[in-house]
DNA sequence: ATAAACAAAAATATCGACATTTTTAATTTT
DNA sequence: AAAATTAAAAATGTCGATATTTTTGTTTAT
């Protein structure tokens, strides 16, 4: 009983090798929410869904059901399912609590990490430096790729966090992060440069400099949350 | 813009006035799973499950994805659902995060709560303390009733915590904690005096003193903590 | 004009039946 | 005897059809 670091468990949906009709519409759903296809607090309609992802009723209704729990889907008794809405308030409210959860996240793993840890971080690191060295394009489909490398990277930085449950808190809370982000990202291509900023958190964590990690995340977060804040604050198709 | 609480839109499932059958599938089976009827880890069979609860297969489905949210139930693909297990490590991992959320949601609580918060919070004071004072009968019937109210006097506590999100995740931690508490309990009947915690939180509270409120709620969660897990430890019948 | 009452339309919720996959048990092979 | 193979059983995952409820639009009354 020396050791009760919470590791074992993952929380919610595994997916396994052959995927079923559930996870598919699961996948694509979860992703349609998050790019703005399906809008904040629109209603999703079942017997409209059902032909557009291509599943019976039952098997969509599991689907979103199953999204209840990332918090992007809301289920209301007998008024069926809306996705999730958004305001400035639930912007501000994920960025402080997530500052929170990610700072203790981070630096509860970096005094825990240990080698094999390091390894993965620097490649998560070195993998998502080799996109955001390129500047040219940007709204070419590198897009997509940084979004990968970017959640890899903050996955990575917290994965020896021994709380299992901060660690699934702020994976949902990350997730909203980035909803927002791409949803006020729709029309204009913003890029301060965030490379400096996750720099800054790769170094301090392989230096295991657990103030300076929570400063500098602290800070990337905030800073996050500013340009998202305007963006949203002034994008009327948010309203 | 003044003010940024995060109050709306409830996560999760919400209910309606008339019932539907998810609604009471799920209710059951939180229910059974909180209170140890269905084991932790235990594999949840659709088929012999959907005869138990006199409802279809897709209904049934239905109710345990939405479990999920609360992670009582995790689902696997192709391989169906389970009872969250419980572990050790998941025990004090619970009590240390809930210490964490819990004192940020009522330190937030009694920074912003007005009036009618104070209110509503002498008033769950107040039901709890009815029951709590009634040390008689321990294993009466009387104990569901201080389950319910010691729900609503914790609940009442943070209601006034600008954060939805804490909100949420404080209010998942807590059922689970309960679930490990009400496992545990399930051959001894042990009752240290819990009131006297209740009063000292109440009391810092209502004096809004967040440095002493803090002091007693982390103690309180604390104390919790260590009956139980002694209780798990010990427990042959939860390995 | 506003509100209430009602009918038609749409959507949710639900079930039973069936295809597919996994698990279990028995059999064969090394 | 242990491991691999295979067959039977059980369980998961899936869909289409239908009852119930909510929503929408129209008519009627205050």
């Amino acid at each position: 009983m020396d050791d009760l670091a919470n590791t074992e468990m993952p929380i919610g949906v595994i997916a396994s090798a052959t995927s079923t009709r559930v996870l598919e519409a699961l996948t694509q759903l979860r992703e349609d929410i998050i790019s703005g296809v399906l809008l904040p607090g629109e209603k999703l309609r079942v017997q409209h869904l059902k032909s557009k992802y291509g599943v019976g009723a039952a098997t969509l209704r599991e689907a979103l059901s199953l999204l209840v729990s990332e918090s992007l889907v809301t289920a209301t008794s007998q008024r069926g399912f809306n996705v999730a809405a958004i305001s400035l308030q639930d912007l501000k409210d994920i960025s402080e609590t997530r500052i929170m959860l990610e700072v203790q996240a981070a630096v509860e793993s970096v005094k825990n990490g240990d080698e094999d840890w390091e390894v993965q971080l620097i490649g998560a690191y070195h993998r998502l430096t080799k996109v955001e060295e390129q500047t040219d394009d940007i709204a070419s489909d590198q897009t997509v790729l940084w979004e990968q490398r970017n959640i890899e990277f903050h996955e990575a930085l917290v994965a020896a966090c021994p709380s299992r449950w901060i660690r699934q808190f702020r994976s949902i809370l990350h997730t909203h992060s980035e909803r927002y982000r791409r949803l006020s990202l729709q029309t204009v291509g913003v890029s301060r440069n965030v490379h400096k900023e996750h720099q800054q958190i790769f170094d301090s964590a392989m230096a295991r400099d657990t103030d300076q990690l929570a400063k500098v995340l602290t800070n990337h977060i905030e800073k996050t949350f500013e340009v998202v804040f305007k963006l949203v604050k002034d994008n009327p198709a948010l309203a």
